[in-house]
DNA sequence: CAAATACCTTACAAAAATGTAAAGTATTAT
DNA sequence: ATAATACTTTACATTTTTGTAAGGTATTTG
């Protein structure tokens, strides 16, 4: 019950994007770098987000990413169901068998039902959040160290 | 984003054991009979909750495994975080860090905030269902089938 | 005490997820 | 046009997770 790590970073890689706003565009070379990560493995999670739509490719010399929409519309849900699947693989009861040909509890099951009730509460918590608040959340974290205008300095020096 | 296999067969395998109450035991075999998953598996389960202190194991010829509490003093937050570890990786930043030596977001960092806000929810859910809540549901879901009363049944048939 | 039963442990095989490499295609600048 | 840059795609190596196998240990029954 973790996220997995195409989630973070795929998720990661987007606020770089999001930070720029849509307006913006980065090349995956200075994402890549911004996060720390491989250039081909930034490449691989900004495709797997092209394909669904979440940012948009330009490409050639002058070529990078940009993101498509608001990251105030963009929430994590969507992120995150794009890159690592639905948060209930629906094909659940045919895969997890054991040795049988269908799962047993089809029908009843009480873990099944609890299963999608926490589900939807994950999702929930999800949906109620946007890039655009992970982004506001970030500068409030780093605001407090700046806090002495450095112009100041030499007032507060003695 | 999911439940890992490892939790969900431990957790169906526990209930199995739930079922029976404190009093009750089965050997590995029926275990593994009733969730449908070979006995090695549900072995290598029950084994992990063992020594996780969840169940009891009785060795020899009358052996078998028994839940290790009351159903109802156990819930869901403890058995999924002994079987699949906890929601939030401990040493995250010295895992997932690219190709660098730590992670570059050590210290402020709004995905690991958000992160840790969602490993809450998470977690106030599932320390909120206990195995005795899911008896109980299970038991709704099957019971409107039963509805009529066998010894009514003489009675309401004219 | 010996045989049968059932848990215990370790090692290993298979599958899935993670991350890397390389060759290809499109665009820009010269 | 040609070279340089940057996205695209496919294949592959690595690691982790999942599931199986086998031999060992403990307890009961005759």
């Amino acid at each position: 019950m973790r996220m997995s790590a195409t989630e973070e970073y795929g998720l990661r890689c987007l606020l770089v994007l999001a930070r720029q706003g849509t307006e913006g565009q980065m090349s995956v070379a200075d994402i890549a770098e911004a996060e720390g990560i491989s250039v081909p493995y930034a490449s691989k999670l900004l495709a797997i987000m092209r394909q669904a739509g979440l940012v948009t490719a330009v490409r050639g010399r002058k070529g990078g990413f940009r993101i498509r929409r608001e990251p105030s519309e963009i929430d994590l849900l969507e992120v995150i169901t794009k890159l690592g699947g639905p948060l209930l693989d629906p094909d659940h009861c045919a895969k997890r068998t054991g040795q049988l040909e269908q799962c047993i509890h089809t029908d009843n099951c009480s873990v099944h039902d609890i299963l999608g009730s926490l589900a939807g509460k994950i999702a929930g918590f999800l949906a109620g959040t946007t890039l655009n608040d992970l982004i506001e959340k970030e500068r409030l974290m780093v605001l407090p160290r700046i806090d002495r205008r450095p112009s100041d300095a030499s007032q507060t020096q003695g």
